[in-house]
DNA sequence: GCTAGCTTGTGAATTAAATCACAAGTTAGA
DNA sequence: TCTAACTTGTGATTTAATTCACAAGCTAGC
């Protein structure tokens, strides 16, 4: 199989949010020009995006909303559940423990870490926060499949090598730094200063470009 | 002058991030390949990076650390401060609202807003949640140049809409959902759910391709 | 069973992004 | 002043992503 871009697979995930959508309003069947509209991208990137992984569609008809569905989940591994940690139990990690959008999509959260005694064996929303020391045994012991990081920048990539020599090989990162990790890790980084940065500098540069 | 792409923007980010660690342990100068290997790059990137903008540096030497970081500062619009108003007071709003990454980087949280009467007249970390029936005339009266978006997916868009009337030319949605806004308006969107699929991705086909 | 009207799937063409590669500056040291 | 060692800035080239455009396939209606 050749190598799928990034942009092909947030592409994927988009198209199956819509389909999830107009199949929860009783929609059946659908078009690559539907699905383009609302994703904003053109009916044959869609086409082209979905034929890397096959055949989905009936020609003069469209895709079946429900079996598209199904493909997708297929292809972007959501058929299944994900058992996911959160190491850092600050502000950020603290919202996303208690975020229901997660389990919704399959990904429970199982296990939420910190360094600060203060907070270790508070109860949060079902999840019990547990020490860092303990990171490695449970990434062993309870197959966690993703990482998610909220602690200080400071403290991030020092963790990330705990949790790849453990054994982890997906993270997402929101600490606003550059993480190294192997190529058989994956690793992304959601970044919201950089967000920011980018509204300002179209806020600064409206109009001399474009 | 060019469009400049999304991608470059991005980089810039990174580039002026290495900037500010690196003269903050006192380097005075750095070259392409430098903030290429920390930004995982290459240095011909950086520098067809930076020529969009102007010239900055010196050939034989490299790039004064302080003077390109603020070139890098002014290109991107952070030689200022921003009013920033965050709507939706739940989880992921308190924490953005108490996070302080925004304000050392010039991002000045002056307003946080909710629906819920049990919410309103609260006092967060120095900010007063305040009624969102006041949020068409705060971005009037107090200019807010960036609203950060946090409410539930179905309330984003019609939020949306009532902020780009009121006049506002930037937002930064964690809404899990497609929003439309004008041209002159621009918008970026955090989607935590897509990023975890980026990791189930790859999780799942990894071996497969590349 | 035939036709008209759609829509897919995909090579070909185009556009955009990244990389190469090197002339042109700059510095330090002899 | 001259040379050797660097590093930038940028056209040229390559690679990747997107868009075009159309044959092929499917359905509904007659
Ligand atoms: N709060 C936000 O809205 C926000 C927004 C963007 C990015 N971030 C980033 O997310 C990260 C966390 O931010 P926050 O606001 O939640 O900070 P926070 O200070 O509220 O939380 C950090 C947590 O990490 C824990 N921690 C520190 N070192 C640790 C270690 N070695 N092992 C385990 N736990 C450790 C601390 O005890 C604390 O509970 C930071 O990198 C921050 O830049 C936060
Ligand atoms: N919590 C997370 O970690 C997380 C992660 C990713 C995405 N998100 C997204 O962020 C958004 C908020 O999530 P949350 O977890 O903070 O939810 P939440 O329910 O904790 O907070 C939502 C807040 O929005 C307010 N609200 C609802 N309708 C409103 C309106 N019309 N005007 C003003 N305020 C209104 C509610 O009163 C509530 O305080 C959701 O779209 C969610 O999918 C959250």
């Amino acid at each position: 199989m050749k190598r799928i871009a990034e942009s092909t697979v947030r592409r994927l995930s988009i198209y199956l949010s819509f389909l999830e959508d107009i199949g929860a309003r009783g929609a059946l069947t659908t078009s690559s020009d539907d699905l383009a509209r609302l994703g904003g991208t053109t009916s044959a990137q869609v086409r082209k995006d979905l034929s890397f992984f096959g055949s989905f569609g009936k020609r003069g008809l469209g895709y079946s909303v429900p079996e598209l569905s199904s493909r997708l989940r297929e292809i972007l591994g959501l058929e299944r559940q994900w058992r996911v940690c959160i190491v850092g139990a600050g502000k950020i990690g603290s919202a996303l423990a208690r975020y229901a959008g997660f389990a919704e999509r399959g990904f429970m959260v199982s296990g939420v870490y910190d360094s600060d005694p203060g907070k270790i064996g508070k109860q949060w929303g079902g999840v019990t926060v547990l020490d860092i020391a303990d990171l490695e045994r449970d990434i062993v012991a309870r197959q966690y499949h993703i990482a998610v990081l909220a602690v200080p920048a400071e403290e991030a990539q020092v963790l990330v090598d705990r949790m790849v020599k453990a054994g982890i090989k997906a993270i997402l990162s929101f600490a606003p730094t550059q993480i190294t990790v192997p190529a058989d890790v994956t690793l992304r980084t959601v970044n919201m200063a950089m967000e920011l940065e980018g509204l300002t500098f179209a806020l600064t540069n409206r109009g001399a470009d474009r």
